[in-house]
RNA sequence: GGGCGGAUAGCUCAGUUGGUUAGAGCGCCUGCCUUACAAGCAGGAUGUCGGGGGUUCGAGUCCCUCUCUGCCCACCA
């Protein structure tokens, strides 16, 4: 029997199969459509994976980023739109190339042993072993990619849109090559970007050097100018020192010369306008090829660069005898040394940023290094005009939440040119070729042969590669086919691009997503549009929207690290608790704004979701196949998108189905605003508090296969369960896919009209709206249910014993109640319910704006804690009401307010009244009070 | 130095254009193994909405200010 399920859900029983089933049947494949197929108007919903590293591991972050993306491709696929979730991974230059040195040396072999081919070869072969790891990971966790798709960064194809996009960037004069100040890694041994620098403060010192001033005739005059530096090891590099023009101190020193200690070179003292005159000494050493700042003072006042170390942060031979020696013990030598020479003026403690490089940490040295960069403007112009709004106040791009508009706003008006190569060996070559006869430089799209200037045949190709970000910036427009798109083969740009959206962190915000914004704004535009017209800037941005999520904590709001330990791995998370429990706890987390303080306590209560839906499932198919043996099939006729119910049902089930269309209608709208929190919350309360704690303790009453009984009303009550189930279920799918594909797939005990749930239609609620009478029938019932089961409480009955009540009820009350008292009785333990005109004398009563009731039973009542109860009543009605009448006399409030807030105050005035009215009477009608014996002494 | 968030129950968080007595989950207390579920059921307790001021008939929500806290950008040696 394919509904005999165990009792608890064991997630690890069926996730393996189904994450297997949804990969091996090819279930989110989607083919490059015909041209027909292309334009025929089918909405579209197209969505990258940021590409995670191949070296990576999966993250919470990870998965966080995928369950967003999941569900909202799920639901997409779900409403009828041609659905495409793109996957691959990134080739990641620093990262791979780390790992793989560290191999190296671990087998005592290192990158320069093996040369550039050997070890290209040998990254290559890493990848091979290793880099599916993270994407077999995401299968594992039931993302619905389509891995037809699946591409690697360093691909045939996206090499061919690498360089392509290179040379054009170069013909159009945007790419140039020269030597600047750069961010330099000592131990990665290359540059890297201003974004790859991350700054961290330092408790450092601010040393404070005497330099000797030179005389007209080159002699010292033994007067000092002394500067301040926390890197003295620069010394070596300094070509002059700078003071400020109008600093009063240092008139007289205008047009002087220095003796640079301990080089006894003689530099210059320089005006400049940069120097502050209230920090230091208001005199710095100019090290033009080891600041940025100095670099530019170099500029202007034409000064040489002397570079004084190398490319592992060693001192050079330019550094005399300090050559050979680590940056740090120069810093200390030279400390010494001027010490010694008494030309150290002064050590103070001093707190400076020190930056570090992202990767591997290391303190970053600026340094004058020839580099390829991006002249980086009219890109930037492009994407600030997509994200901005036009004349009619739409934006090409939009940001959620907002306000990463403006962040992103700000870095792109103020964006320096990109610095672009690299000095590894892992990535894509920069297609440029130096000329050895006329020292020219060749860019081409083929491979040349010879120099394009002179002819020559002594060329050499670049040895630097390219920033991994340039080939993933690009990733929007190459994985449609750019560059290579032909009329033919156009279909796949025409349909997907623009991308719908683009889920991710805010950490690559400038990394990836500003990059891809330029790279797609500036080379989709020279794709027309299907009908042959250029393409506007709306249509040639990469996506159309940019949705921002949090950030991963541990359970104490602390970033996860690898140092810390507090990491969390979702991959043993899932074996423990399930993926769809996991899943569960990041969408309803995932609020805007917030970071999303991962605790294992919210899991454990999804996982009791699942369990509780499980359970609902046992408790479905335990009846349908009761049923069946009575002769009875459920009428899966009855099924539909989302269900509908007759008038003449009983009230529980127009209920349950006007509480789905409701639900329906929030978690469509809780989606379109990439609410996933308040989509898990509307599921959630739904399946658990009207679905199991209402609605099957109430079918449970029409569920009757007894002899005699009325078969075609347990038919009907059956099928409305089924059906109504049937549809939560797709309602629950993109948030719990594995649970949902099983149970959806025993519903049909084995025949479904689908290959999976995924490829049914979600819930979408046309109009059909709430069952306003239903709804407020059930509501009254649900308060008399609960007003009794708290008064058994109260007074002490035993759980399963069954009482009378006394009700007086309203019209609407005494209606919904007379004509559902089975489903009173089952729910409240009721035996009987009688109506009366007042509640007998001596019953403890609960009373509402509605009714009033009591429970018959022999125990006497506390009076003590009852009229504790009641006192505290009295006074919250007190106070409620005594609020509301001041409202309600204010001039001001009944002319101002609009009209349905003045009623709504004025019937929550009167209902107070009542209310207090009655907890006063039932107060009154209590015994007298007495000292209880052994309380007075 | 510039910018952007956050502060609501013991914990983690919702709270829409200001509108009736501020919600959820977890935790806590009490009673139940009630034939789907003890990963459960039923009942219950819990808030100066960070402080102060202002606008308004009305403020958790808008404005000003202060305190604490997180992040991003810049990088004066």
């Amino acid at each position: 029997m394919p509904h005999d399920l165990p009792k608890a859900y064991d997630p690890t029983a069926i996730e393996d199969h189904w994450a297997e089933y949804w990969v091996r049947e090819n279930l989110f494949v989607q083919p490059t459509p015909s041209q027909e197929q292309g334009l025929n108007g089918q909405p579209q919903f197209s969505i990258l994976l940021p590409p995670p590293n191949v070296t990576g591991r999966l993250h919470m972050g990870h998965m966080l980023n995928q369950t967003e993306m999941d569900i909202l491709t799920r639901w997409q696929r779900m409403s009828g739109k041609r659905a495409l979730w793109l996957p691959g991974t990134d080739h990641a230059g620093i990262a791979t190339q780390m790992m793989v040195e560290r191999q190296l040396t671990a087998e005592g072999s290192s990158r320069e042993a093996l040369g550039r081919e050997k070890f290209v070869e040998r990254v290559w072969e890493w990848k091979r072993h290793y880099g599916g790891a993270i994407l077999e990971q995401m299968k594992r966790l039931g993302a619905s990619v389509d891995w037809s798709r699946e591409y690697f960064t360093m691909d045939e194809r996206l090499s061919v849109a690498v360089r392509e996009a290179f040379v054009k960037l170069h013909e159009q004069g945007l790419v140039y090559r020269g030597a600047y100040i750069v961010n330099w890694c000592p131990r990665c041994q290359t540059a890297i970007s201003d974004l790859e620098v991350v700054y961290d403060e330092h408790k450092g010192h601010l040393w404070e050097i005497r330099y000797p001033v030179h005389g007209d005739d080159g002699r010292e005059t033994g007067e000092y100018l002394t500067i301040a530096t926390t890197r003295p090891e620069t010394m070596l590099g300094d070509v002059a020192v700078a003071i400020h023009p109008d600093d009063q101190r240092y008139t007289h020193l205008h047009g002087k010369k220095l003796r640079l200690p301990l080089v006894n070179r003689e530099i210059p003292i320089v005006l400049d306008d940069y120097v502050s005159r209230d920090f230091g000494t208001g005199a710095v050493k100019v090290t033009p090829a080891h600041d940025p700042n100095d670099f530019a003072i170099g500029e202007r006042h034409n000064l040489p660069s002397i570079n004084v170390m190398d490319a592992t942060a060693h001192i050079n031979e330019n550094g005399g005898p300090y050559a050979g020696l680590d940056r740090y013990a120069a810093r200390k030598k030279i400390v010494e040394d001027l010490e010694a020479q008494g030309l150290l003026a002064g050590v103070k403690d001093h707190v400076h940023n020190v930056g570090h490089c992202d990767r591997c940490k290391t303190v970053v040295e600026p340094r004058l290094s020839t580099q390829w960069f991006i002249k980086i403007q009219p890109l930037a112009d492009k994407a600030i005009a997509a994200v901005k709004p036009d004349a009619h106040g739409n934006k090409a791009i939009r940001f959620v939440p907002e306000m990463y508009e403006k962040t992103y706003l700000n870095w792109m008006e103020n964006i320096h040119d990109w610095c672009i190569s690299r000095q590894l060996w892992w990535g894509h070559r920069i297609p440029a070729w130096h000329c050895a006869t006329c020292h020219k430089i060749t860019v081409a799209r083929q491979d040349p042969d010879k120099c394009e200037h002179c002819g020559s045949a002594e060329i050499t190709q670049e040895t630097d590669v390219l920033d991994t970000w340039f080939s993933s910036g690009l990733l929007p427009v190459s994985v449609f086919g750019w560059p290579n798109i032909t009329p033919e083969t156009r279909s796949d740009f025409d349909t997907f691009y623009p991308t719908s959206l683009l889920v991710t962190g805010f950490d690559i915000l400038f990394f990836w997503v500003a990059r891809m914004i330029m790279l797609g704004c500036w080379f989709s535009a020279d794709v027309p549009m299907p009908d042959g017209s250029p393409r506007p800037l709306s249509e040639s941005v990469p996506f159309r929207e940019v949705y921002i999520h949090a950030l991963v904590r541990d359970a104490n709001r602390e970033k996860m690290s690898k140092t810390k330990g507090n990491v969390i791995d979702p991959i043993e998370i899932v074996s423990q608790y399930g993926t769809d429990a996991v899943r569960f706890t990041l969408a309803s987390m995932a609020s805007p704004g917030t970071d999303i303080a991962f605790n294992v306590a919210r899991t454990e209560g999804y996982r009791a979701f699942a369990n509780k839906i499980w359970n609902a499932a046992r408790f479905l198919f335990m009846n349908v196949d009761r049923a069946a043996e009575t002769g009875i099939e459920v009428d899966r006729s009855a099924f539909a998108t989302t269900p509908v119910a007759s008038s003449d049902a009983p009230l529980e089930a127009r209920w349950i189905v006007s509480e789905l269309h409701e639900t329906t209608a929030r978690v469509n709208e809780a989606l379109e605003n990439y609410r996933f929190d308040e989509a898990a919350s509307h599921i959630y309360q739904f399946f658990w508090g009207s679905f199991c704690d209402w609605y099957l303790e109430s079918v449970k009453l029409r569920l009757d296969f007894s002899e005699g009984a009325d078969t075609s009303a347990t038919k009907q009550a059956l099928t409305t369960l089924v059906a109504v189930f049937e549809a939560a279920l797709r309602l629950l799918s993109p948030f719990m896919p594995f649970l949902t594909e099983e149970l959806w797939h025993a519903v049909y005990d084995g025949n479904p009209p689908a290959r999976s749930i995924a490829l049914t239609r979600f819930p979408h609620d046309r109009g059909a709206g709430t069952d306003r009478d239903a709804a407020d029938q059930m509501a009254l019932l649900q308060s008399l249910i609960v007003e009794v089961r708290g008064l058994r409480k109260e007074i002490g009955v035993e759980e399963k014993a069954a009482t009378p009540i006394e009700l007086r009820a309203d019209a609407p009350t005494h209606r919904a109640t007379g004509n559902n008292a089975a489903l009173v009785e089952r729910l409240a333990r009721v035996s009987e319910i009688r109506f009366v005109d007042s509640i007998s004398a001596g019953l403890s009563k609960h009373h509402t704006a509605n009714f009033d009731v009591a429970v018959v039973f022999e125990r006497t009542m506390d009076a003590a804690a009852e009229r504790e109860r009641l006192t505290k009543d009295i006074v919250k009605y007190e106070k409620g009401l005594a609020a509301a009448e001041r409202q309600l006399g204010n001039e001001g409030f009944l002319a101002k307010a609009p009209a349905h807030i003045v009623e709504g105050l004025k019937k929550q005035e009167a209902e107070t009244r009542l209310l207090l009215e009655k907890a006063q009477a039932a107060l009154a009608a209590l015994p007298p009070e007495h000292q209880e014996p052994g309380t007075d002494h």
